[in-house]
DNA sequence: TGCCGTAATATGGTATACCATCATACAGTA
DNA sequence: TACTGTATGATGGTATACCATATTACGGCA
């Protein structure tokens, strides 16, 4: 009775919701909703093939994701991005991965440096090959396995949820900067110094590089 | 026709979502529902009085501010806090806080000033009367001029959400350390720091007020 | 008496129907 | 021709209907 074989089978229902869920949020972050595009219900239904009840349930988590903004009395549209909330969200970022450098570090084991590692392979190889989607995939590994090895799950959450906000300028910044050597550099720094436990230096090395991001941000922003 | 009597009217439509996900909102940060607790749908419909849709989609909303917890094949339950999740949170809101309080300081003015010591009277009378929901409501107040005064926007919604999740907490906490002197001690050393400019002063008072709640905190999920 | 199977019930998932509101277009009138 | 009023369509808000699944309860059989 307590072999595996035996043990629970799991059966994860997966709803329409959440598939929806995950297809809706994939697209607008991907940018194929425009910032302040109207997401019209009908059509939004026929193109997924489900009901109305199932999108409209979608677009309320997203919008408390932020993603999605409802104008009242009209309907929901694609979040818009001022400036302002993109510097917020970037300096609240570097808060919470330096949080999660800091604590990670101090927990270092053989095994966290070795998918650190990994993680960083992936990832320059990634950036290598040029591709922006694998290129982004990496880099939030890299930063999961960060805040995993912190304990760090909650700001992780959130992490990813302003991630998602910014995910346009994301793409760009990532295509651009770390196509030009800093970015990877910065992300083999943060390694080292997590790796080797040295808190201060991971501290700096995130700051250097989100503060990069946020520059080439700012000049995006700016020009639209 | 530029008077203002002739102004564009103010017509906001005030949808049943807007209200019920209010109330229910409400209804569990103020521990009408026990964490764990099961939320039965068609029960909360004949309660508030409206469709499922609505009920649902409020759930969908609450479920992604945290608030709410989805067990597949089951349904919606009241979301519950670990202590583990809990200590993050704390943990986050110093980051978000401090870095606020710091950033106030740096903007302060006069009538800034003048806000912040009417909101910490206007605190320190609720903690006098000793009525809870007062003293929250104080205290929300005062934190929010703060982080206003910083321009952060986006990590006062971040906090109002970990404040949610950590609602049951914070009551005990508040009842319990602040009418004993020290949180409103606290409170009054964060808003004179700020008003005098003094960073590094507000950093340490809002570190000592959390570290406090935290303990207190604490104590209260491990007994239970 | 205890166990198993089936029926009934509870409950969430999904689809659809209907209504109110707002925008648009068209037609009629001055 | 210009303006106004009405009709039509688009769209979101809300309610309801139906289905699948999971749990519970009850009754029959060994």
């Amino acid at each position: 009775m307590t072999s595996p074989i035996m043990s629970k089978i799991n059966h994860q229902p997966q709803t329409l919701r959440d598939i929806v869920q995950e297809r809706m949020r994939e697209a607008i972050i991907s940018g194929q909703f425009a910032p302040g595009e109207r997401l019209v219900e009908r059509p939004l239904c026929d193109q997924l093939g489900v009901s109305r009840t199932v999108v409209r349930e979608t677009i309320r988590y997203l919008e408390a994701e932020g993603l999605v903004e409802i104008l009242p009395g009209k309907g929901p549209i694609v979040a818009q991005l001022t400036w302002a909330d993109a510097r917020q969200i970037y300096d609240i970022r570097q808060m919470l991965e330096t949080a999660a450098a800091t604590e990670c570090a101090r927990n270092i084991t053989p095994q966290l440096a070795e998918r650190l590692r990994a993680a960083l392979q992936s990832l320059q190889e990634a950036v290598a090959a040029g591709v922006p989607t694998p290129m982004l995939r990496a880099t939030t590994e890299f930063y999961r396995i960060i805040f995993d090895g912190a304990g760090h799950n909650v700001a992780w959450e959130i992490a990813q949820r302003l991630n998602g906000r910014i995910s346009r300028l994301r793409a760009v910044t990532l295509s651009t900067a770390e196509r030009q050597k800093p970015g990877p550099a910065h992300m083999q720094d943060i390694c080292e110094a997590i790796v080797s436990g040295d808190a201060k230096a991971a501290q700096a090395a995130i700051e250097q590089h989100l503060s990069d991001a946020k520059q080439t941000a700012e000049r995006l922003l700016q020009e639209k």
